[in-house]
RNA sequence: CAGGGUGUAGCUCAGCUUGGUAGAGCGCGUGGUUUGGGUCCACGAGGUCGCCGGUUCGAAUCCGGCCACCCUGACCA
């Protein structure tokens, strides 16, 4: 958990926000581009493979092409974006004190040996084979890199703290690509290093991850993006403290919870629940609601089976995963020889969250083996809390949902169904206090080592919030966009990359590492902002800034279109003429599909009264008539707003 | 990885059940027409029907194998 940032650590959602001198922040001259000039391949109808907007309009508006599964082209216009997002990582990064180099994409798998990542990351990791055979990969981050660098280049203390970043393409062998650019096998990452020699004070880890949490904040904001940062497992990285940058939007892969009181907010994954109370009774205190019954459940492992067989809801129903303990290192697997399990019951409408099991158990955990549990006496599919009782290392942890003998909602006594540890049936009218093989009030009284409550679920929407008595999880979508991690020792440990300390003792490094997912945020923008007619770009990364639409591209109107456009480049906006020999309505339909936020008609019309039309894409109908010369000045207007 | 589906023109798809050597719309080219929201008309170019094998006088079509792509799910049994 990361402590000491107060306020910091709280969701923040940050509404769109941009100004006029960011735009023109650099104060640079604008590009002038003819789209006769360009590679813009604009289509009617989408890839028959696109579902989501983004990935619709990006195609479309012709500004990828896929080349095979998850790799896609950025063609000229999809480029540009590409590039205004790296530039304002680049601008704020440097800013927060990190400087740029580029890293490798392919390298030896060696590399990832000290870690065993070549192991955790399996079937993730792009691999291949060398003409002498020596295995190599694509990066698919690159923490083993940086610290085998530092290692040999960074030997005093005094050299710290340092962040690196990069720009790069990383790949990763995704189960399963979709959605265009927002789950890529070849995708582009920036990702960020920091080596430090404590985590507290000055220079420490927690000062360069506050302002990085910082710096990630003023790149979304300044993206055009409406975001919410939450707090997150690590995953497959590793480490403690973890937030995610997550973008505000429906069609999102992620769940994120948030309490409305107290701004907590975390990934589904992470989310702590506030404190359910005991019933009135006490756990598991009610009397029965009738014989122990066994019913036939043929091919019915799943609770959704289950659920339909017997016509009974899935809140009615114990849930029981079985999970193996992974020895942490050779002191634990020799104090804990054999096998031991933890077994877990939750509601059959909940999930069981394994780092919540893992954190109460304390005790590194996989799922168990289907056969091996099988071999253990755990009838995988028809478990039910009993398999746990009278095994020795063995430990029962019930989930306070499911730890209830009375439904106090309806004031009788709790139905429930659970498997009947025997392959194809289950039981019904399973009683805690009758059923289980011990009194499990007893066993929580006298704290039986074996066994206890605690939430070991998912939390979802309507859940307490931890954070604020009385209220109550909400629940989002979002697309993960930035992720930011403290690691601590975990990989200088690893590698050995220790170092001299001013006080002559050598100590391993403190790291931290910081990741956007930088072709990500290009398609998480277009998913929040777009219409039935296209992309709305916002003006900070926006390929162009001004389309100029000539009804007629004759020789008089392309001269005062060249007139316009320099003027405005001069104001720092890029323009792109769409000068095409196309019917106007080819030409709007266009305009509106790529979406630059400012289009400026020219026509023989207007321009017979000096006048040209000046409208913003989210802007029905033709824009106001303003005169050639106050193009410029109402064109930034627009864009700032 | 499991389940489902699809591969036919640059794109979106029809044709396959019931075998006879291939079609539409969009796009593209030429000519005309039109010129402020995907004009209209005519003519035209463009396809080893994913690959390999089998059945057959004959295969886009039937059978087998492979490959690619897509959807759903996914350590919760």
């Amino acid at each position: 958990m990361h402590q000491g940032s107060g306020a910091l650590c709280s969701a923040v959602r940050v509404r769109r926000l941009y100004t006029p001198t960011m735009i023109d922040a650099t104060s640079r001259t604008g590009d002038i581009a003819r789209w006769s000039n360009m590679l813009i391949p604009t289509t009617r109808e989408a890839p028959a493979d696109a579902e989501t907007p983004s990935h619709i309009f990006m195609a479309r508006a012709g500004f990828i092409r896929k080349v095979t599964a998850g790799v896609y082209a950025y063609l000229p216009l999809g480029y540009r974006v590409l590039r205004k997002v790296e530039q304002i990582v680049r601008e704020e990064m440097d800013a927060a004190g990190c400087c740029e180099l580029l890293l490798p994409a392919l390298m030896p798998l060696e590399l990832l040996k000290p870690t065993g990542r070549d192991e955790a990351y399996g079937e993730l990791l792009f691999r291949l084979d060398d003409r002498h055979g020596r295995g190599q990969f694509l990066g698919p981050t690159h923490e083993e890199v940086i610290t085998d660098i530092l290692q040999t280049s960074v030997s005093s203390y005094k050299a710290l703290p340092l962040t690196v970043y990069q720009i790069q393409t990383k790949y990763r062998d995704e189960f399963r690509p979709r959605a265009g650019l927002l789950r890529c096998r070849e995708f582009i990452m920036k990702d960020a290093y920091s080596f430090h020699l404590d985590v507290e004070g000055p220079g420490g880890l927690n000062e360069t991850y506050d302002r990085l949490y910082q710096a990630y904040t003023s790149i979304f904001t300044r993206c055009g993006l409406d975001f919410s940062v939450v707090e997150a497992e690590s995953g497959p990285i590793g480490g403690s403290a973890s937030h995610e940058f997550m973008v505000n939007c429906e069609n999102g892969e992620d769940t994120i919870l948030f309490c409305p009181e107290s701004g907590y907010a975390a990934n589904v994954e992470k989310c702590e629940i506030g404190t359910r109370p005991a019933p009135a009774e006490g756990w598991f205190v009610g009397e029965p609601t009738g014989e122990l019954e066994e019913v036939h459940t043929p091919d019915c492992p799943a609770i959704e089976d289950v659920s339909r067989l017997l016509k009974v809801k899935p809140d009615c129903m114990l849930k029981t995963v079985v999970f193996k303990v992974v020895p942490r290192n050779e002191e634990e697997a020799k104090a804990y020889p054999g096998d031991w399990w933890v077994v877990a019951c939750v509601r059959g409408d909940h999930e069981v969250n394994e780092g919540k099991v893992r954190d109460l158990s304390e005790c590194q955990l996989e799922l168990a083996d289907a056969d091996e549990a099988r071999a253990a006496g755990f009838e995988i599919g028809f478990v039910s809390p009993r398999a746990a009782i009278g095994k020795d290392q063995t430990l029962l942890i019930v989930d306070p949902d499911a730890a209830v003998g009375f439904d106090e909602a309806k004031g009788k006594p709790k139905f429930w169904v659970t498997g009947a540890d025997r392959k194809d049936y289950h039981i019904k009218h399973f009683n805690w206090q009758r059923d289980l093989g011990k009194d499990p009030v007893a066993a929580l009284a006298e704290r039986d080592c074996k066994f206890m409550v605690g939430s070991i679920r998912n939390a979802e929407a309507g859940d307490p919030s931890p954070r604020a008595e009385g209220a109550v999880l909400q629940a989002r979508r979002g697309i993960e966009v930035g992720h930011i991690f403290k690691l601590g020792d975990k990989y200088s440990k690893a590698m050995g990359f220790e170092i001299l300390d001013a006080d002559q003792k050598r100590v391993p490094v403190i790291m931290g590492c910081y990741g956007i997912g930088v072709s990500r945020t290009v398609a998480a923008c277009v998913e929040q902002s777009c219409d039935d007619d296209g992309i709305i770009w916002p003006a900070p990364i926006a390929p162009f800034h001004v389309i100029m639409t000539l009804i007629k591209p004759d020789e008089r109107i392309l001269s005062v279109a060249d007139d316009v456009a320099r003027e405005l480049a001069r104001c720092g906006l890029d323009v792109l003429i769409d000068d095409r020999e196309e019917r106007p309505g080819v030409k709007f339909k266009d305009a509106d599909l790529v979406g630059m936020p400012v289009r400026v008609t020219i026509g023989a019309k207007a321009l017979a009264d000096g006048n040209v039309e000046i409208k913003h894409r989210r802007d029905k109908g033709k824009g106001e008539l303003v005169p050639v010369a106050e193009a410029a000045g109402r064109c930034q207007a627009l864009l700032a707003m």
